[in-house]
DNA sequence: GTCTATACGTCGATAGAC
DNA sequence: GTCTATCGACGTATAGAC
């Protein structure tokens, strides 16, 4: 079950019922797919209800319809655009969990408004008590950083990387260097990406391998 | 000269006419610390200029004849809250370069939405071509990473940090480690950010020190 | 220089008709 | 499911009082 089959509780239309479910997931990935050109080529600012809706020849109001908020949406697109990166991307992993966020944020740089859509919303989350966003990064930083804490470990173990430091640790500084670069790397692109991450992974060597 | 200083062309008054200058100045300094606690209080969203003239008794259209627009006022905001923070704490300086900026995100950390405000900022330097944000971060960025590879190398020179790896490369990770984890710790706090700042300055270490 | 008053266009969100 | 109409709030701009 992939995030698009999720509805909000009071407009989920009933399975079964003449294919009403799967046409509204259907009118999702419409939303979606257009919201994300909407958004990269006008920004965050650019990207207003009345515009998706124009981009879609329907009123703004429709779109509340599939989404409770603006923010909502922003949040499936973000969740989509990621989706449909991996997908065009299902390629080798390296053997380090290192390298597995280096290329991913190698990736994330090559999508056109993903990591302003990315800042956008972590903005948002560490705004009020309750948002969209907040709820959506708490978790997708978690389990980030359990499934990276996890691959540390197992790479620890087999001597790729040091083990003098605390792996749960490293995946928290990892996922921050990984976001922070690519922030700094938007602004000025001189700095290297992959080879600043590379000098991160470097760090992470074990003194055998040194 | 501080940043408070600064005016914008067209309404900077003139220096040396009755004091004009200095008053302009002390106003602009009234509304910053003002901005900051409302901006404290109801977060990025609820900081519209209406809401800050009216913290002010004044009308918000009074607030652009200081600043160009509510994104070059929040800069000022950040600036202002940025310098204070400073003040008040001329402490010591610890005899790595990497462990200064540990104690300034810890510092950060403290100060309430300071990071938030940061984070907003950040995101609206990604819109736009042009925006108040985006030359502000860039130079900011240029200037951190700069005065941190040079403080690097002295620590290199002086074998209190591993030299096998560029210190412009650590320049720029350490600032993206120190802020993707000021936003980390800000939705898991759990993840301690003093103890995790530490490990990334236990990876600096020379090989000699471990 | 400092400020008020006012207006313009846009926004997210909601209510109710079809 | 989608529409229109409408609401309150927003950033910005300008004209003019003092």
């Amino acid at each position: 079950m992939s995030y698009l089959d999720r509805m909000t509780s009071d407009d989920a239309p009933v399975i079964g019922r003449s294919g009403s479910y799967a046409k509204g997931v259907a009118r999702r990935r419409e939303i979606l797919d257009r919201a994300i050109e909407v958004f990269t080529e006008r920004g965050a600012d650019g990207t207003s209800l009345r515009r998706i809706a124009q981009a879609l020849g329907v009123s703004h109001a429709a779109l509340l319809h599939y989404f409770d908020s603006r923010e909502q949406l922003l949040v499936a697109v973000y969740e989509h655009a990621e989706a449909r990166r991996d997908e065009e991307n299902h390629g080798h992993r390296p053997e380090r969990a290192v390298d597995v966020m280096v290329e991913a944020a190698m990736l994330n740089v090559e999508v056109p408004g993903l990591v302003q859509l990315y800042s956008t919303l972590v903005a948002a989350a560490l705004e009020a008590d309750s948002s969209a966003s907040k709820s959506f990064f708490t978790t997708r930083f978690e389990n980030v950083r359990e499934q990276l804490t996890n691959d540390l470990r197992r790479d620890q173990e087999a001597g790729l990387v040091r083990d003098d430091v605390d792996a749960k640790d490293v995946a928290a500084l990892i996922v921050a260097a990984s976001d922070g670069l690519q922030i700094q790397w938007l602004l000025e692109p001189s700095i290297g990406l992959q080879e600043t991450l590379r000098a991160f992974s470097a760090l992470l060597a074990p003194p055998a391998a040194r």
